[in-house]
DNA sequence: CCCCTTGTTCTGCTTTGTAGAAGATTCTAC
DNA sequence: GTAGAATCTTCTACAAAGCAGAACAAGGGG
């Protein structure tokens, strides 16, 4: 995140990812969420380790969820974002659309592919 | 970037402000460009480090421009993008938009404040 | 000459990003 | 009851990206 606390590219999908999953959301589906809408391949022990990272940093929090139910396996951990989350995703917004505003991709590549 | 080919957050920037440029930026209005437009402050290490890594995928080019004209200091090395740099833009925007696509930040700015 | 200005390059370190194996826990079926 | 299989998390180790600041280069002007 670095000096003045900006995400980096997949922390901010991992963020988004919980983000959307409203306080429901736990590692797994964080990884599909992340598959789906982005058509993306990703490991499980990134998920892990940036969602590890986000809860250091004080932009997610997580719980322990009971085994209860009629499912199988560990307990699962949820994770919901916190007002620190979500003024980070503000930021990264803000500063992104600043760069791309304005800019226009076609003109951009046909420009580009002219030259070769 | 990674398994896949994905920018990394400060390379987009960079890339983008390379862009911007239509190939007379360099070094330094890269720099200006990026603080000027995000607020935010940058190295000048940070972007050059950024500029090479980026030539050394493919992204961009460089040529080094004649100190001649009545400006004093070293050559400037000017960069622009190639085809490959405006095809990554477009597939990290398109990755991106997918998980921002419906988020609304203000109500989860007050869903995730009302919890405190 | 020496220094000021404009730029680039180099060195070293920290944070992010990735991969995959290992551990934990419960259900099913024999 | 015990071997799998299913569902999830944790751990270990390394590669890539991000960042800072000093060093270096080169021309202009007193």
């Amino acid at each position: 995140m670095g000096r003045d606390g900006l995400l980096g590219a997949f922390e901010e999908l991992v963020l988004l990812a919980v983000a959307r999953g409203g306080g429901d959301g736990y590692g797994m589906t964080v990884r599909r969420e992340i598959e789906q809408r982005t058509g993306r391949e990703v490991t499980i022990g990134a998920v892990y380790s940036t969602l590890d990272r986000l809860e250091t940093k004080g932009l997610v929090t997580s719980r322990l969820g009971d085994p209860d139910d009629d499912r199988r396996g560990r307990a699962r951990r949820y994770f919901r974002i916190e007002p620190a989350g979500v003024d980070a995703l503000s930021r990264v917004r803000t500063m992104r659309d600043g760069l791309w505003d304005g800019v226009d991709l076609s003109a951009m590549a046909a420009e580009a592919e002219g030259r070769s």
